[in-house]
DNA sequence: CACACGTGGCG
DNA sequence: TCGCCAAGTGT
């Protein structure tokens, strides 16, 4: 059982694990609050490894606060494409325009000046303000809470409000004074390396304070909420092929993917076929009358809450049609020639299957015929 | 407060 | 193949 006089005893043997076992990262070396802040905007639900490059891409692109105001839309998202979540990347935008006009561009260091910028929540502020800036305030995400929850062997969903409030007492009483940039990444990084799902209690330096380690239970630690059946989903889609280019268009400005450019299509209705489905949205959207010139692949893509099979076809205008949509589905459209496609920002399914049209042999002809 | 929001890795 | 999940936020 931790007891308030382990606090400082348990602190300390995390910080001496932290400063031998931490990974060297490249937000850790300045410390600077523009690279603390893109680091945990970026880390927020993504793997570690997968960060880093993001990372280092968008720090020699765009090294400060005042380029990130001055970058238009299309840059930024573009250096976020394939990472998810892209409210992420419109709100750090919106956030440094903000501290260019209001902050002087310079990163507000007040907890609650950082708290109202646009895609910060109490993690984030947390985590700059004791990260950057030294403040005493404890940040809690899911390692700490996963550590927690098996350190004082929480028996009921970490997530329930009770037991926030009580995670999150105990992070801020166990965190030394003047420690927190220490502290809150060691938390962190202890239940990414040790107290991970599958927990490595030996090489744990706080396992004699941990209650569910003594019961032997630390794998039933966190009991996770109950969650929702993930649903399946039949999408299709077309690569419209005319006079050596290829159709796409850009979506609105608000939902899932906003501003992404993609192929268009849409989901299959119950008794239809994919085929039939492509044909039908070419129509709807574009009110392009579409020939089918081949099935290009089916490609399986998993989301948080239901998975997608998309149905991937070649397809050429009906001979005499006009190539110029009428746009219902979209904010703009492009022709353009197959190795274009690097330079607009997809969604990652539709990026996998413009990877699969540079070896399509039949695209050679298509383009051409 | 439940739910939407992306993606790729892993067992 | 498939469910779970990895430094959460906004609505």
């Amino acid at each position: 059982m931790l007891h308030s006089h382990d606090h400082a005893a348990f602190a300390d043997s995390l910080l001496l694990w932290f400063s031998q076992h931490q990974r060297p990262l490249p937000w850790r070396r300045d410390y600077t609050p523009y690279q603390v802040w893109i680091s945990e905007i970026m880390l927020q639900q993504t793997q570690m490894e997968r960060g880093v490059e993001y990372f280092l891409r968008w720090m020699d692109r765009l090294p400060d606060i005042a380029a990130v105001a001055d970058a238009d839309e299309e840059t930024v998202l573009k250096l976020w494409e394939g990472l998810g979540y892209y409210s992420r990347v419109r709100n750090l935008h919106r956030a440094a325009r903000i501290i260019v006009r209001e902050h002087a561009g310079e990163f507000p260091g007040r907890l609650e000046h950082i708290r109202a910028l646009p895609g910060i929540g109490d993690y984030t502020a947390a985590a700059i303000a004791s990260i950057a800036f030294r403040q005493d305030v404890a940040c809690v995400d899911a390692n700490v809470e996963r550590v927690l929850a098996r350190v004082c062997d929480i028996d009921t969903p970490v997530k329930q409000k009770e037991n926030m409030a009580f995670v999150r007492a105990t992070a801020q009483a166990l965190l030394p004074p003047g420690k927190a940039r220490e502290f809150n990444q060691a938390m962190m990084e202890l239940g990414a390396l040790v107290c991970s799902k599958k927990a490595r209690c030996e090489d744990c330096p706080v396992r004699r304070w941990c209650e569910a380690h003594h019961l032997g239970i630390v794998h039933e630690r966190p009991v996770p909420a109950a969650r929702k059946p993930v649903s399946h989903i039949d999408v299709a889609t077309g690569v419209l092929v005319h006079q050596g280019r290829i159709f796409i268009q850009k979506r609105p400005d608000h939902g899932v993917w906003a501003g992404f450019w993609e192929f268009p299509g849409g989901c299959v209705e119950p008794g239809e076929t994919p085929e039939r489905t492509v044909e039908r949205e070419f129509m709807e959207e574009m009110e392009f009358p579409v020939e089918h010139a081949g099935k290009i692949t089916v490609i399986h893509h998993g989301y948080t809450t239901y998975r997608v099979t998309l149905h991937c076809f070649f397809l050429r205008l009906r001979s005499g049609t006009s190539p110029a949509p009428v746009l219902h589905a979209a904010t703009d459209h492009r022709w353009v020639r197959f190795g274009e496609l690097t330079d607009y920002t997809l969604p990652a399914g539709h990026r996998k299957l413009a990877d699969m049209l540079a070896t399509d042999l039949r695209l050679p002809a298509l383009l051409d015929g």
